[in-house]
DNA sequence: TTGGAAAGTCAACAACGCTGACATACCTTT
DNA sequence: AAAGGTATGTCAGCGTTGTTGACTTTCCAA
């Protein structure tokens, strides 16, 4: 396993040991992202699956479900579930395509941007505190990381996501 | 807040577009950090609650029930669920505590090890290579952001875990 | 006009959170 | 030693959110 030509810095990270403690600080960094919007949701009748939907309805105004269905990797069925309880609670609005009216438009509606922004407050506020303690050189790394660690079809789906918001 | 002194480019992480980017990239780094042990576990009863137990046990090897709560963040009814068809299938051994015989400390059989060798292999595959994309620098950073992410007591429990492992 | 894509419904099921009720073991107090 | 409270773990049942399968309706395009 050892090799003696590379330099020994960049092999020390390879260690099963080293690989184990980034598996478990992905487990517990990822605890404490969602833990600030779960607390919010906790007594809605919304739970993770409603967050995640008005997250991206908020950040793609207008798009389809199917495109949601891409992003968020679930079944219809399931996504449906989910969109279905946010229309009735007017939180989200499904406008019928003019071009093709099969599609339906999704959009947040006032009520919807107001529970979006308080989410996603709470969610950058973590983010944030995390991004001020590391330090920048930290969050390009981080960042670098993690896109390494998408699957390639994902890593797509989130660079188009990176560069349509540009 | 604003620090007059810091250099002008560590406030330009703090836009909430580069939030947000951030906030994206947990969630779809995530997707990609459960996907392989997933797929292994699909097809078997069991998912990644079995996972997660799995991975703790054969950390700690002869921890108790209790321990596995504090760290899994689960409740006890939900845990011990897991735990009786990991037990039941031979995959983990509960010996009853000598000292307090109300604990249940816990092992891996041989085929439990087995399976965890199998998915942390896939996983630590995954992040060896995410690894050695970005190099140890960006790896480094990594590790600084997520931990600046945890939750207070979570990170104490992270770093208990990093130190007994050494 | 026919074929297929998009959207949605209904039904059933699995994984894994949760609470409540309970049994057992231990410890402290009397 | 007996009594009561605390800690540990088990069993039963429920809710959310994921899954598959079968089906209908609507519409565009060949």
């Amino acid at each position: 396993m050892a090799d003696p030509t590379a330099s020994g810095e960049s092999l020390l990270f390879l260690t099963d040991e080293q690989l184990r403690k980034g598996i478990e600080a992905m487990f517990f960094a990822y605890r404490g992202f969602t833990a600030d919007p779960d607390r919010i949701l906790e007594g809605m009748d919304y739970g993770r699956a409603h967050h995640r939907a008005i997250h991206f309805i908020h950040r793609s105004p207008g798009t389809t479900v199917s495109n949601l269905l891409t992003i968020l990797g679930v079944t219809k069925q399931s996504l449906n579930r989910v969109l279905r309880s946010l229309i009735e609670d007017g939180l989200v609005e499904a406008r019928i395509g003019r071009r093709d009216k099969r599609e339906r438009h999704l959009h947040l509606t006032q009520k919807g941007e107001a529970l979006e922004r308080e989410l996603s407050d709470a969610q950058r506020a973590r983010m944030r505190a995390a991004y001020r303690a590391a330090g920048p050189q930290a969050v390009a790394g981080f960042r670098q990381v993690l896109e390494a660690m998408m699957d390639p079809e994902l890593r797509k789906q989130y660079q188009g996501l990176k560069e349509s918001g540009a």
